[in-house]
DNA sequence: TCGAAGCCTGCGGATTTCGCAGATCTGATC
DNA sequence: GATCAGATCTGCGAAATCCGCAGGCTTCGA
């Protein structure tokens, strides 16, 4: 989850219980979860048997295991849609450039429900953020009366959405 | 289950009684399966007898609406991660300028497995294209000897991501 | 009026989930 | 090297869930 390099990799005295975690606290993952993780992407449904017989592991083990990413929030299981097909009519990219630090208004965006997507990058933007509204004035009021009033903004710039093309969540398939 | 999108649906003229589609091939969904999508949202392994329960449905109700949901692609039950932490190291989002025709682009980029999300904007960019690689190699491979190599693309601009804060997926619960 | 289609309910039987106890393995400590 | 603690896996009933199917109700058009 950090852009840090995993280089440093030493005799950390610590991290020897839990599942090994790096210092940015991202849980270290083995071979066996990125399978179960690669059978959930195609079928979030799939019954943990048939799981453990794809990754050679029994029914029990299988369930733990997932019981534990979902607890550490490492993945979630949920429904997806194509938010123009439930109602909402209106979605934007907005990219964002703050003034002295990020995390301050990248929480204040993550705090906001219309806001489903918030990114740290490099480039000519601080933050991506994609805003999900039900119409034009909904998505006016989040860009201009919401995020532009954040401290530490200094300016935005938005992507209004014509049309999604492709919604993926299947890397590890490939 | 597939890698298609779910944004594109089948204009099959057949499906003119059905559950009443738009003229835009989308299917009208009434407020009972939006709830049931609702649901799935918070939970996508929620069982059906807990559905029907909060929507007031039985459970072989829910269990044929949500195989149609699935069926006719509107949702999809999956497990999503955050890349970084599943082995991923490098992603970017790609503003992509075009000149002429965008679709034959945006089908390209739809193809390219690296891909995992393409949008058609208004605004400065007339795509966004969110790219997930294994290393800096790997994408700077995409995004100067694949992407830029596409005709039509005009100019590109990337935005590399350092930290990923936020991903939902429930509008509705809101 | 009739038939077709869509959607719902109820109901067993097969399958899956769930909780728990015991076995195994690994690393840390002395 | 002996031992202990923690984590993880397996096996196994009991309970809950999933699944297919038959039947009822309603709508719509011939």
């Amino acid at each position: 989850m950090q852009s840090e390099p995993v280089a440093s990799r030493s005799a950390d005295p610590r991290d020897s219980r839990d599942s090994r975690e790096s210092r940015s606290g991202t849980p270290q993952l083995d071979a066996v979860s990125l399978a179960i993780i690669e059978q959930l992407q195609e079928d979030g449904r799939r019954p943990y048997a048939a799981i453990g017989k794809a990754v050679g592991l029994s029914e029990a083990a299988v369930r733990q295991r997932v019981q534990k990413l979902l607890d550490q929030g490492v993945m979630q299981i949920v429904a997806v849609t194509d938010p123009l097909t439930v109602g909402f009519r209106r979605q934007a990219m907005v990219g964002v450039n703050v003034e002295g630090v990020l995390d301050p208004v990248a929480d204040a965006l993550t705090a906001m429900p219309e806001v489903e997507y918030v990114v740290m990058t490099a480039g000519s933007f601080d933050i991506l953020a994609e805003v999900v509204c039900e119409d034009d004035d909904h998505l006016l009021d989040v860009i201009n009366k919401r995020i532009r009033a954040l401290p530490g903004v200094r300016s935005t710039e938005s992507f209004v959405y014509l049309k999604l093309k492709k919604q993926t969540y299947m890397w590890g398939t490939r």
